[in-house]
This record gives C-alpha cells, sequence and structure tokens, in this order.
DNA sequence: TGCAATACATCACATCGCAATGTATAAAGG
DNA sequence: CCTTTATACATTGCGATGTGATGTATTGCA
C-alpha cells in the first residue's frame, strides 16, 4: 500500500478531475471518494490537495462551479466541465500517453489485461 | 509537439532515469538524449532539470557515480544503480502503473500497439 | 450530549522543474 | 588558425504545487 509519490499526485490530479467531471458534474468531497473507489483503495487524495486544483481548473476557465442544496439539506459546489475544459483534457491524456509510452518501453508493454 | 507539462516530467523523472540506469551506467549527457531517442522526441529534458535529480537520486542512496575519462579524453561522471535503486525502481514502477490504471478506466484501455 | 462523517476553505513549508548563467574541452568546418 | 557547434558538468532565483495543520459548519447516529 505505498502511498503515490507527491509528484506523480501532482501529474495525475488534473487529467484525473478532469476525466471524472467529463463523466457528469460532481463536488469535492465525492471527486475524493470516487478517485478512492476507481483507484481500488490505491489513491488517496486529501482535500487539502483537491480544493486547489479545483479552483485552479476554474480560474483557468476549464470548469464552472455552482452551489445546490442536495436533498440532505448539505451545500454542495458542483464542477461542471466545459468547452475548454474536454479540449485540456484531450491534451492532457495525449501527453500521458506519450510519457507512458516511453515508460513501458523500459518496463514491456502493458498487461493489457482488459 | 506538445510539450511535456512540468509536472509529468516530475513524475517521470525518477522512474526514468532509474531505468535507464538499470540497463547500465550512463552519465547525463548521454541520459538525455536516451530519454529523446526512446520517447521519439516526444520527450526533451533540460540539463538544469536532469542534474539536481542525479544529485538527489546520489544523495539518498539510489546510485553512485565514478568519474571517468572516455576515448575521446572528455571527462564524464557515471552513475550506477545500487541495490536500493533497484528496490525504489521497482516501487515507482508500481506506483506508476497504480496511476496509469486508474486514468485508464476513464480513457479506455491503452491502444496496445507495439 | 458527543463523536464521526460530510463539505467547504486557507496557509506555512518543502520540493522540484524551468530558464538563465557559468565553466571547460573536443570536434568540425572554413 | 579560428570560429562554431556539440559535449559535459554545475548552480540559482522563480513559480507552481502537494502536505499537513487548522478553521468553520452541518448532518446523523448512538
Amino acid at each position: 500500500m505505498s502511498d503515490i509519490s507527491k509528484d506523480l499526485i501532482a501529474a495525475s490530479s488534473r487529467p484525473l478531475v478532469l476525466s471524472i467531471l467529463a463523466e457528469g458534474e460532481s463536488y469535492g468531497y465525492a471527486i475524493i471518494q470516487e478517485v478512492r473507489e476507481r483507484s481500488g483503495g490505491q489513491l488517496e487524495w486529501t482535500d487539502g490537495m483537491l480544493y486547489p486544483v479545483l479552483h485552479r481548473l476554474q480560474r483557468n476557465g476549464l470548469i464552472t462551479s455552482k452551489w445546490k442544496t442536495a436533498d440532505t439539506g448539505r451545500k454542495r459546489k458542483y464542477y461542471r466541465l466545459n468547452t475548454k475544459g474536454k479540449k485540456a483534457l484531450a491534451t492532457e491524456r495525449q501527453q500521458w500517453f506519450a510519457v507512458h509510452e516511453t515508460l513501458a518501453q523500459f518496463w514491456g508493454p502493458d498487461p493489457c489485461l482488459t
């Protein structure tokens, strides 16, 4: 259960958040949980790291936010991906694969199991 | 030719250097060139980024260095991976795949073309 | 009443790539 | 010869960013 290095967190936070929002709007706390679930518990994000990421993405115009009150009565800040964000996601994806393929050259091809 | 983001560089520099040295000793300038070649020109490292990485790896006891004079008469600082470095490489590799598999869940399986 | 989970936010600190700068030698071309 | 390019090392100020701590507030359960 070696926790992921700081640099890897930094490199994957943007593409991961954008990918999650690409599937539909969501909010901070839920994103942290989804990352934990989708990674099989391997990725454990902290709120002190995620919120600045969301604010940055919004400041850069990749996502928009809207306060909503859930059925539970709680107030949540929902984020949504816009056109610019979708383009950024495509770029992030392409860059990731470029690096991954280089590393895969040394480590052998991916398991490639579904 | 979108240059790779700073964070991605940071996340891949350690595992890449360790992977290269795992194939045999090498030196700074040659490592920069090998990264460019093995990435098909997609990764362009600067020396101002690599040398601190090498110094850090040595300070952390993952690699050792030794000055040698090449046939050309040039002096080069050759780096070699040690036992601790090999273990660190295995960890880096495992962490990378953990993140990659999570991203791949959103992006679909890898192309898996050679 | 008290504690955990939910839900947001900010800040001091350390880390690290980037671009610039510096030093030095060897090879190639005019 | 001399100039340019490639080789080969190193350091530094700056900006970006995760970490851990801290703060505020509400909901739900025992």
